[in-house]
Parts: structure tokens; sequence; C-alpha cells
DNA sequence: ATGTTTTTATGCGATGCTGTACAAAAATCC
DNA sequence: GGATTTTTGTACAGCATCGCATAAAAACAT
């Protein structure tokens, strides 16, 4: 079935052997969600490769061991995760509207169903910093990354005399993203959506006073 | 070696058999310690048995399994924690100078060499939440038997003129508790105390404003 | 002293888990 | 079409872990 006008494709580029049978995005979030219900310690690789729909020599073959493998979905996880951050707070509205819809949107996140999960890094990351100083780093950095993303976006909003100097914008920064930790923590062991988002929403204004 | 004036003792009132070779207060410590290192899921019974100094029949034999022998030793932290809370929030000195002594303690405690472990309840409890109901149950209790500490103190410090009555005590016992998480949180993954400090010096003023 | 009760200590069976070896399968290159 | 390359699926060896069974030890009771 070949067609004969041999169109200049975006090079596909084949690589040469048996083409993978998975999508490697699809395997860290189903691979992720098995972290996030178990941790990385209760999880294992029966479970993990279950999930992904695969084997385990795939596993090993596509990712290595099992930290590593925790490494990518983390990674992976982060990235997104920040992506999301920058999306709502680069967004229309006041700063106040934007942190909110960044707490509820995190809210949902972390309780959705069918369980409350949290959050990777800091429900299950956290946990594994002590025996595993890799994850502790990439929990770290992502941390970091994650109030440098909350201090551009409060600095902007200074320069737009939108928010006073003081607090300084790192500072608001650290509040905004010591925010996210509690939610996570308090989603995972079981407090109700409803209370997250209050508490939220009445610390909203403090961040931004 | 009997002593003759044979002095009303506090009925010692050995049980029956052979008396028990070790303190459980003593054990629920060391036993914390390892959880503390390696989570839950991932502490092993001969780890937690050697560094309680007995074997795991007596483990079994005294307080159950993994999950029940988990759960004394987080009670056993949490009520010590508590107390400890209590004793500084009732101590002397501005509701700031308290506030700041508590985070001061809590901070040492998260980070204390030889290697920094945050807080069980925030650090390891929560990981286990999805799939031990109980342990996600009395981390809950926990964190909400800090927090009315916290909010009693708050109320006896309007009571007494010292803060206003807006935020409300109860809504500065939720922000304290917060920070109390991520000062937990954030010492597990690395931060170094000094900045953990300055940041939580930064925020009492904010929780007491 | 003898018996009773409770804790200790050793050891074992069963299970689960990790990581890899090996052959079949599915694609490309020549 | 045949050779090559990479992935897939099954199977397996080795090890760790859990929970308990059983016998010895250390106390009290009579």
């Amino acid at each position: 079935m070949r067609d004969s006008t041999k169109i200049v494709e975006p090079p596909p580029k084949r690589p040469r052997g048996r083409p993978r049978s998975f999508d490697t995005s699809e395997v860290l979030d189903r691979v992720r969600m098995v972290f996030m219900d178990k941790g990385f310690a209760g999880a294992s690789l029966d479970e993990l490769a279950e999930a992904a729909g695969l084997n385990r020599p795939s596993l090993y073959a596509a990712f290595g061991d099992k930290e590593q493998l925790y490494l990518h979905a983390l990674r992976f996880y982060g990235d997104k995760s920040l992506a999301g951050l920058e999306t709502i707070l680069g967004g229309k509205g006041s700063i106040e509207r934007r942190l909110g819809q960044v707490y509820n949107a995190a809210i949902d996140l972390y309780t959705a169903p069918p369980r409350p999960r949290g959050c990777l890094i800091v429900g299950t990351a956290a946990v594994e910093a002590p025996t595993h100083p890799r994850i502790a780093a990439m929990a770290h950095t992502l941390l970091l990354e994650f109030e440098q993303c909350f201090e551009a976006t409060f600095a902007k909003a200074v320069a737009a005399r939108e928010l006073g100097r003081s607090p300084s914008p790192a500072a608001r920064a650290r509040m905004a993203g010591s925010l996210l930790d509690t939610l996570a923590i308090r989603a995972r062991i079981g407090v109700a959506p409803a209370e997250l988002k209050a508490f939220a929403a009445s610390m909203v204004p403090a961040i931004c006073g």
C-alpha cells in the first residue's frame, strides 16, 4: 500500500528495530498514579508494569530501575504542573483572582476522584528524601521552580503597581508555595475539598495584602 | 540486701510471668526513628526490631503487626509533640515570642543531626493515607489537635487584648498549623535550617498581625 | 522445690519482589 | 527475501520480608 507520491514527511525517523508499543507520556502518567497511591517504596514493579500496560523488562529497558522510573515520572509531573501554573498565573485578571484560580485548580487535582492523592512531590517524594538523595534533590529543585514562578508573577504585579513593595515578591512567593504544600498534605490525609478551598481563599488576600 | 524497713512501695505490681526486658517508650522512640528514616513502607521489621533492641516475635507480641506498631509510635510521637507545643505556648512572653519559640523548636527537631527527618506525621504518615485509612485518620486527628492547641492560645491572646478579633483565632490557627507542615516538608527535602528559621520568623508577624 | 505464666530467642515456611536471561516478534536496511 | 536491530513476553534465580511455631528462660504462686 505504498503511496507513489512520496511526500516529504516530517522525518518520522523510525529508529531502526521493532517499534515501541507504548507512548512514553502515557506510561509516565499511569506509573505516576500508582506511585501517588502507594508511594515509592510501597509500589511494586508488578503493579507499575501492569498499570503501564507493559511488562517489567520493557519498563527496565525504557526507564531503568525503580528509582530512575520514579525520577522520570517526577520530572514529567513537575514540568506539567509548572506549565499549568505558568498558564494560570500568566492569564487575565487581578493577581488575587489568578492566585485563587491556582489554588482551586490545585485542590481539584489533589482531591480528584476516585480518591485524594495530593501532590506527587509533597506526598511521596518527600518521604524518600532521607534514603534517596536524587529524589530529594529533584523535589527540592521543583519546589524552587514553583516559587520562582510565583516570584516572577508577584514581581510583575509590583511593577504594575498592583502590589506594594513589601512584602517582597520573594517573601510572597514563599507564602504562596508554602500554601500549596499544606493543601497537598491535607488533601491526602482526607480533608474535604470545600474546607481546603475555604482556607486557600482566606489566604489569598493575606498573600496579596 | 533486703532492707528490713519495709516501706510501702508504690505497688510495683509485677504482672505475673517473666518481666519485659524493654521499656515501651524507648522502643517506640527508636522505632519511630527508623520509620522517619525509611517511611512506613520502606522500613522492614528486621530493621525495626534491631533498632528497638529486641526480636520480631517480641515486637509482634507487644504491639501487633507493622501497621499497629506504626500507629503506636505515631500516637506516642503525636502526644509528646503536642505536650511540647502546649508547654511552649503556655509559657511566658508575648504571643509573637512564643510562636517564634515554637517554630524554632520545631525546626531544630525537624533538622536534627545526623540528618533532617522532618515530622513523622507530615513526612511519613501522609504517604500511607491512601492505602492505610487508620493511619490517615490518626494523622488527621493529630493535625486537628495541633490546630486546636494553637486556636486556644490565640483565643486567650484575643481575650487578653493582645490580638485583634480578626482574623479569628481559628483562622490564625490554620495559618500556624499550615506553616508547621511546610517547615516539616522542606526540612525533609534538605532546605537549610537557617532558611527555614528566616521564613518562620517572617511569618510570625503575619500570623499575629 | 514444683508448677504456672509470660517473655525471649531461634528457626522456618510461604510469599512477594527485584532484576535479568532467552527466545519470539516486528520493524528497517541492503 | 535475508540480515540486522530493537522491543516484547515468558521464565527464572536469588533474595528479602512477613508472620508464626516452638522451645528455652525468667519471673511469680503455692
